[in-house]
RNA sequence: GCGGGGAUUGCCGAGCGGUCAAAGGCGCUGGACUUAGGAUCCAGUCCUUAGUGGUUCGAGAGUUCGAAUCUCUCUCCCCGCACCA
């Protein structure tokens, strides 16, 4: 068993080589015929890739390497993706020696590397992240040729060579002049330790808290008498009308500020986060919350005067650390509140006013079904909240109301203009309106609070030169969405999930200050960087001219936007681009046209998780940039794959790196599992003991292949019947195989092409075991013949080996695989098989219900007129309901079939209850007889001690003892066991 | 929450208006071959029956001559949700 796997490795390694010697998959303009460029998202180098993108790529081979053999001019090109930030923060782990970063790529490296001090030394270089990005974008390309991926590899490049940095910071230069890019402030994660935007990867257990940005709105209320505000944050801006008091944490430092021309205070700790928030901030004075307590304030939009109270609850360190209190409606005031009317002490100790305090009661501004007028006080009590301090009982009540108010609460007639708002539409309303007043600004901060890895604390800031791309800009919406319609997407039921996307889709932040990538041409020298899932959208185009930029020593400095002008766009004329860039008109030309032949990108295919980013940006960014017939023609995805019913992860320790595929499996092997286990939109689950499976039909297919390996083929005209049907049905596989991949379809592709036709070959073999030899060995032989080439895109090495062991020559990845026409005597062919298979259960099923020993079988086939009736009966209620009356008087009229009027009213009966059985397609009586005597010889392998007898019905001299006859329907017949 | 996809016979997984009791695989049960077999081959695997019957495709309702397939409602599961590749 083991030998077969070593000998299929070593066929493996040796087309690999014999591939690339000849360079076969290179690709070269030719317009004697049709191009077909295939692109898959090149991988990003930042580790080592497993077999769950091995279904990825595995699928874009196979398709590549189908349409090839179609007759197609192929290229599949590939570079790697290295901007961004994930390589950065590789070398900052392997920097700061983090052990579980150092184990992961020594587990990486080791894939490659069997000495241990080598392995050091590598992951070492990775404090340098250029390392990275180029040892894996090497072991990558080894990885996908091991996977006989045809692919060309003369055009490599990353996305940090300096000629895609050219290349991308055209792409910019263009978006820009077309007015795709706007400028604007965006609130972001910040480190205040490193002054540095931070992402997920630069998070402290970043992959396990999500850390997002929250947007408050900071509503200003006036302390009376003074021109100061007191600015309360809150998510729930339309409770303003339920405001009560205002909480403050009584010990806790707080500040006035001058900020932008107006007086507020707000807590230390907002201080140096408003500061990053895009304000002129200074502080004025610095004192303690209590120093509050003998001021009151208004409350906006009401003007209702409001005071000022202590509550331990109140996090100076979140948000504003001003929090203005609606018991009504948000049980931690309702809680605070409670809590200070029953405490004497801290009444006396910050001496309010007792009996204003104890006059405070809730206000209700909130219709809520299922609740009483307080929401906030009803589930208060029923979850039998002690104090403010009870932080679990008090965040699940809050999230319980808000939820609830959020979605079905409606605004009571005390709110004024929002009266019967519901409370979904009165938040906005009520922002907008306080802002519109400036009465209230945007105040943001981090949704949980965190760490960097630097060990500085993280906060939200707001960026003020953020550009970003306007994927809401109407005009780009609908050329996009014009590409879309144009474009085929497969499988189909993706469609939707784009629209989706583009309806979604706006304005999105595509600079960052951090990270690998080309600097963002619109602000040089300030350290703008394109962000990397915007620089790698159009970059299909730039594999068409990389290689000429190389091999003729193109130098960065030479690619000026005016080249690229030229070459994508066709403006200026060749001679100017020549002279501006001192590159040679032929030079010119020759990148010009390799542009024009290989685009647009006829396929691209990936994983479904791209598709609202990476693939509908690629479509944007193609109608911004390119003319109309440059724009993308198709996109096919993948679901994602799992191992044993669970999700691969390094921390499970189940991922198989593509490296070990060869040897734990063998090439062919996973490539024929991965596409056939299941379709491409859905989940596969990789499990071994199914892998197993396919390896028995591989070998089995081997073992055809090779037994037939000299045999010589004999003259077709001779062929029995049984030859013919089993090649009649082969061929009817392979048709439609042809038909599944036509529709991009590779399961059904190898279902058809492969496995049945496997099982038709062992089926044969047993029907055939006392026919001629000679005759056997040619069929299974031509078969073979059919299936190597047909099969070559699937498991193209044992494939390339049994076409030389049959003594040709040249590649079998290169014949045409041609279209099938099935033939008026195929189909026939095709229909007898099915006819013989069908009556062979019928007979296997009588069989096993009859007690007795029988020594004699009796077939009768329906008679002719039965035919006739079933034909009539199929064209006349092709739409209409099966209608005994109906039949009846056309029979009636019918010159043949109205001899048989009675026999046809119990027909008639049976087609009624099932108007199944009249759709189907026929012999006649004497091509069921012919077929059943081309067959008797199996029937009698099969049933040796029983004489066999058939009949047509209607003959005279029918041996009938049972009166069994009148049974047989067309392709039925009735049967008899003596 | 929003958006998308899904639920098929013990399990995985096809089918997407009529040869559908529903491919194929896995598992299981018999049998053959064997020193042995976790190898291979054969047969069986909803119930019933000398066959061409009955009940099934998450639950319920509907459309149709006909529904696993179309429509609606419900329940449950998976995936995506922006500065992250």
């Amino acid at each position: 068993m083991a030998s077969f796997l070593e000998g299929i490795r070593k066929i493996e390694t040796k087309w690999q080589k014999r591939w690339d010697e000849k360079k076969i998959f290179v690709g070269k303009v030719d317009h004697s015929k049709p191009k077909y460029f295939v692109t898959v998202p090149y991988p990003y180098a930042s580790g080592t890739l497993h077999i769950g993108h091995c279904r990825t790529y595995n699928l874009g081979d196979l398709f590549t390497r189908y349409k090839r053999q179609r007759g197609f001019n192929v290229m599949w090109p590939m570079a790697y993706h290295i901007t961004g930030t994930p390589v950065l923060s590789v070398s900052a782990k392997i920097k700061e020696k983090d052990e579980k970063e150092w184990k992961k790529y020594r587990d990486y490296v080791s894939i490659y590397e069997s000495d241990e001090k080598k392995v050091e030394e590598i992951v070492g270089s990775f404090v340098e992240p250029m390392n990275v990005a180029m040892y894996f974008s090497g072991k990558l390309m080894e990885d996908f040729k091991r996977m006989g991926f045809s692919i060309d590899d003369t055009r490599e490049f990353t996305t940090g060579d300096p000629e895609y940095n050219k290349f991308i910071e055209w792409q910019y230069k263009i978006l820009n002049e077309k007015g795709y890019i706007t400028k604007g402030e965006y609130p972001i994660l910040w480190c205040t330790n490193c002054k540095n935007a931070v992402g997920e990867d630069d998070i402290y257990a970043g992959d396990e808290t999500k850390v997002e940005v929250s947007e408050f709105v900071g509503i200003k209320f006036k302390l009376k008498n003074k021109n100061t505000f007191l600015v309360a944050a809150t998510f729930r801006p339309e409770t303003i009308f339920g405001a009560t008091n205002v909480w403050i944490n009584p010990e806790n430092k707080y500040c006035e500020i001058k900020i932008d021309d107006e007086n507020w205070i707000v807590s230390s700790e907002a201080v140096s986060k408003l500061k990053n928030q895009h304000h002129k901030i200074e502080i004025t004075r610095e004192f303690k919350g209590r120093e509050l307590f003998d001021q009151e304030v208004e409350v906006p939009l009401t003007g209702v005067v409001i005071p000022i109270y202590p509550a331990t609850f109140v996090d100076t360190d979140h948000a504003t650390g001003v929090v203005y209190s609606v018991p009504g409606h948000a049980p931690y005031d309702y809680a605070a509140l409670v809590d200070l009317q029953k405490n004497e002490e801290l009444i006396k100790k910050y001496s309010l006013d007792e009996s204003k305090l104890k006059s405070i009661i809730p206000i209700s501004l909130i219709k809520l079904d299922g609740y009483g007028e307080f929401p906030a006080v009803e589930i208060y009590e029923k979850m039998g909240v002690q104090s403010q301090e009870d932080i679990e009982k008090l965040e699940k009540a809050t999230q319980t109301i808000y939820k609830e108010e959020f979605y079905s609460g409606v605004m009571k007639s005390n709110t004024g203009e929002f009266n019967s708002l519901k409370v979904e539409e009165a938040k906005v309303a009520v922002a907008k309106k306080l802002k519109e007043l400036n009465l209230a600004s945007n105040v943001y901060e981090v949704s949980t609070k965190a760490k960097c890895r630097c060990g500085g604390k993280i906060i939200a800031a707001v960026i003020e030169d953020q550009y970003f791309l306007n994927y809401g800009n109407k005009k780009w919406k609908e050329l996009a969405f014009k590409a879309l319609n144009n474009m085929k997407i497969v499988p189909e039921k993706y469609r939707q999930a784009f629209e989706n996307v583009f309806n979604w889709l706006d304005k999105r932040p595509c600079v960052r200050k951090r990270g690998l990538g080309t600097e963002f041409p619109i602000t040089k020298g300030k350290g703008w960087i394109i962000e990397s899932l915007s620089d790698s959208v159009i970059y299909m185009a730039f594999y068409t001219i990389i290689k000429t930029i190389k091999e003729s020593k193109i130098k960065p400095e030479q690619l000026k936007p005016i080249l690229f002008d030229h070459i994508f766009l066709s403006n200026h004329d060749v001679e100017t681009v020549s002279k501006e860039t001192s590159i040679s008109v032929d030079t010119i030309n020759a990148m010009k046209s390799e542009f024009e032949y290989w685009y647009p990108n006829d396929l691209r295919h990936t994983a479904i998780a791209h598709i609202s980013n990476h693939l509908s940006f690629t479509i944007f960014h193609h109608v911004a940039i390119f003319q109309e017939k440059y724009w993308p023609q198709m996109f096919s995805l993948n679901e994602m794959l799992n191992r044993e019913g669970e999700k691969m992860g390094k921390s499970k320790g189940n991922v198989i790196p593509i490296a070990k595929i060869p040897e734990k499996y063998s090439v062919d092997l996973t490539r024929l599992h991965l596409a056939s286990i299941a379709t491409q939109e859905s989940v596969v689950d990789w499990r071994e003991v199914e892998v197993n499976h396919s390896k028995e039909k591989l070998r089995k297919f081997w073992e055809f292949a090779i037994m037939v390996e000299k045999s010589e083929k004999i003259d077709p005209q001779s062929y029995s019947f049984i030859s013919k049907i089993v090649l009649a049905s082969v061929k009817r596989n392979m048709k439609l195989a042809i038909d599944a991949m036509e529709r991009f379809n590779p399961r059904d592709y190898i279902l058809s092409g492969f496995f049945d036709n496997i099982r038709e070959l062992e089926n044969y073999l047993k029907l055939s075991s006392n026919s001629n030899e000679k005759e056997v060995q040619s069929v299974i032989k031509e078969t073979v013949e059919n299936m190597i080439i047909l099969m070559a895109p699937v498991i193209p090495h044992i494939c390339e080996e049994i076409y030389e062991r049959y003594g040709n020559t040249g590649f079998v990845s290169l014949q045409k695989i041609e279209d099938i026409i099935l033939t008026e005597e195929d189909t026939q062919l095709a229909l007898q098989l099915k006819f013989l298979t069908n009556l062979m259960k019928d007979i296997e099923q009588v069989m096993k219900l009859v007690k007795s020993e029988p020594k004699k079988m009796i077939i009768y086939i329906a008679p002719q007129w039965k035919n006739e009736l079933y034909k009539l009966a199929k064209d006349s209620f092709a739409e209409e309901a099966f209608n005994i009356g109906k039949i009846m008087s056309l029979v009636k009229n019918h010159e043949t079939l109205n001899k048989y009027m009675k026999n046809i009213a119990d027909e008639a009966k049976l087609m009624m209850k099932d108007p199944t059985i009249f759709r189907i397609s026929m012999l006649t009586p004497d091509e069921q007889l012919n077929a059943i005597q081309g067959y008797i010889k199996i029937i009698n392998k099969k049933y040796p001690e029983i004489t066999v007898e058939t009949y047509i019905s209607d003959t005279k001299d029918v041996f009938d003892p049972q009166n069994k006859a009148r049974k047989a329907r067309p392709m039925k017949p009735a049967i008899l066991l003596l």
